[in-house]
DNA sequence: TCCGATGATGTAAACCTTTACATAGATCGT
DNA sequence: ACGATCTATGTAAAGGTTTACATCATCGGA
């Protein structure tokens, strides 16, 4: 009584046999009404839920599918999870996360839940494949890139377009009339900053902006290194008018250096993100960014990969969903100071 | 080949039982050194791990733990989480997650994954219940509350000491000047309500304050009730010099009002929080609030469920972490202008 | 030298499903 | 009225583990 009720339980109490109590649940119509009826009756009785493990075993692939996450703090992870969840359950499936904090030992012991069937599916997100050396690939169950492409592997993607994205920020800043505009990337080896420094160079291409009046700064997509990337601009003799960040965390750094060096935003300097990541409209100024749709871009993401599930063929490779434009207090016209210079 | 080893290849090619090979792996020193170290070898070649349904299935227990929230999204969320999965991981066990949206219907789906052995813990998010009538606890595997209380039922918690940091807060507010000090409450039916209201009252008791200057509103925890809140409060005659909110959202939506209606923090009106949300510290002026220690909060919430899974004993029912006053921008004396009427 | 104890290993059952195959009854066409 | 077809159900195997129990070799003690 204290342990849960079996599908032979269900079937006693029905009288007929447990493959028909199977079938009445998942095939209900191979099973005549009259027995159906008795089974759900059993069921109601009972309290019946099929033993998941047991069915995983039987059928070989889990109701599982494993997020992995390089932070799940990221206040990027949260919503985009929300439509990953939301997705999933409507499949009958449930979400197992974890996060490696870009250790790949860690990476390695989420490798061994999948390894042992516990997960049919795996979501990547912000473009790593946790995994260390390349050869793990070879056994990965279907999986699909989410947020950021994934670098290394031909990794099926749903995100955002960031070409489109990072246009049409620059063409706002144009249009308010700034020319000198810096881009400030994190690592070249993100996806995600070529195609974002794609948008940017586009904008300025369509805007006549020569190459000599571009300036490109590094840093690592955290606030720290936003910061950073503008101490070291402010160490050359031309200044931009504008920065256009790869990043809202980036830009909230470059945000930071200038009201430290006391500068207005945007009366001296403008300044765009990209992700609208929450914090963004709470800052001051509130930051004009480019918003991910975060829960799209969750479902999306899970939807294809049941695709990937039950097809095995490779599908669409990428699915960019369209960025919006956030316009908030970030970006004003250039300042007659500093574009003299 | 393609399908992934079993016991049995490691057991043919280490030339023992499997049964050996099982032993080799979970009680080694049942084991010769000799054939351990056959064993190992095999398990090398093959790449073998433990099927985790099987395993589950044999020995009635899985190796996850649901986190139910009633919604990932919630910004206090994020950093629990990870305190939760690092030391569910170091236990070797995965986090499973769930959300609700509040929605009862979806509280059960995620009870089929505990009935279905899915899972073999739970962990509460914020103080619900969430699977509808109480009959369904009966059931439950062991669980732990965390961040605020369960109302409806025994469940060990861990937490913040809600009296103590409503004491800090509340102490910084008297110090600073301030006697007429509004409380704004969310659920009367919260218990954190409850807690933090009773700090309130505390800290007004030892300075003196008589009942007749305290004022409580109420909302329900999110931006827009604490604006609400304030707006109630406009059309009363006696105005506070300071807020007093129950959580940061509502702090948040006292500003808002505030500063809609053109005053200025802190200096015609002090803000304080509770739970200290990322956005705590961005905004302007950036909000005093008390901090959760999320990520310890999580751990110790982890560490307590895994005590509860092997001894069964019902252990402390409640783990209280200590809360620290963070202290930024929206506290000052109270205005002269206000403290007259 | 033989008995009992000890230690290492093997055998087989059990955990709970799903489903291929078998069976049996009903239905249909001629 | 009879074989063929179809529908509903049952039987039993398989999926990969863990572990109680059985077996067997070894060793110490008398």
């Amino acid at each position: 009584m204290s342990s849960p009720a079996t599908i032979e339980d269900v079937a006693r109490i029905a009288q007929v046999s447990i493959a028909t109590v199977s079938r009445a649940i998942h095939t209900p119509e191979k099973v005549a009404n009259s027995t159906r009826l008795k089974v759900n009756q059993a069921i109601a009785i009972t309290g019946y839920t099929t033993n998941a493990m047991a069915r995983s075993l039987r059928l070989g692939r889990s109701n599982m599918i494993l997020v992995v996450a390089p932070d799940i703090g990221d206040p990027n992870f949260s919503n985009i999870l929300v439509g990953l969840e939301n997705e999933a359950r409507a499949h009958g499936y449930g979400i197992l996360i974890g996060h490696t904090q870009n250790d790949p030992q860690r990476g390695l012991e989420y490798l061994k839940f999948l390894n042992s069937n516990q997960a049919a599916g795996l979501i990547l997100f912000t473009g790593i494949l946790p995994f260390g050396h390349q050869s793990m690939t070879a056994r990965l169950p279907p999986s699909v890139g989410v947020f950021e492409p994934v670098y290394n592997g031909g990794i099926p993607y749903v995100g955002v377009d960031d070409i489109e994205g990072a246009r049409k920020a620059i063409d706002l800043l144009i249009a308010e009339g700034h020319r000198k505009i810096a881009f400030v990337g994190d690592s070249r080896t993100r996806l995600a900053y070529a195609r974002r420094r794609q948008g940017y160079d586009a904008g300025l291409d369509a805007a006549g902006v020569p190459e000599s009046d571009r300036i490109v700064l590094e840093g690592d997509g955290t606030i720290e290194s936003g910061r950073l990337a503008l101490e070291q601009l402010f160490m050359r003799d031309t200044l931009p008018s504008a920065f256009m960040c790869v990043n809202d965390q980036t830009a909230i750094g470059v945000m930071i250096g200038l009201g430290a060096r006391g500068y207005d935003i945007p009366k001296d300097f403008s300044v765009t993100g990209f992700d609208d990541v929450p914090q963004a409209s709470f800052m001051s100024p509130s930051l004009t960014t480019i918003r991910q749709p975060r829960t799209a871009i969750g479902k999306s993401a899970m939807a294809l990969l049941f695709e990937l599930l039950s097809d095995s063929e490779p599908a669409e490779t990428e699915i960019l969903l369209r960025p919006d434009l956030i316009v908030r207090n970030s970006v004003s016209a250039p300042s007659r100071r500093f574009q003299k210079r």
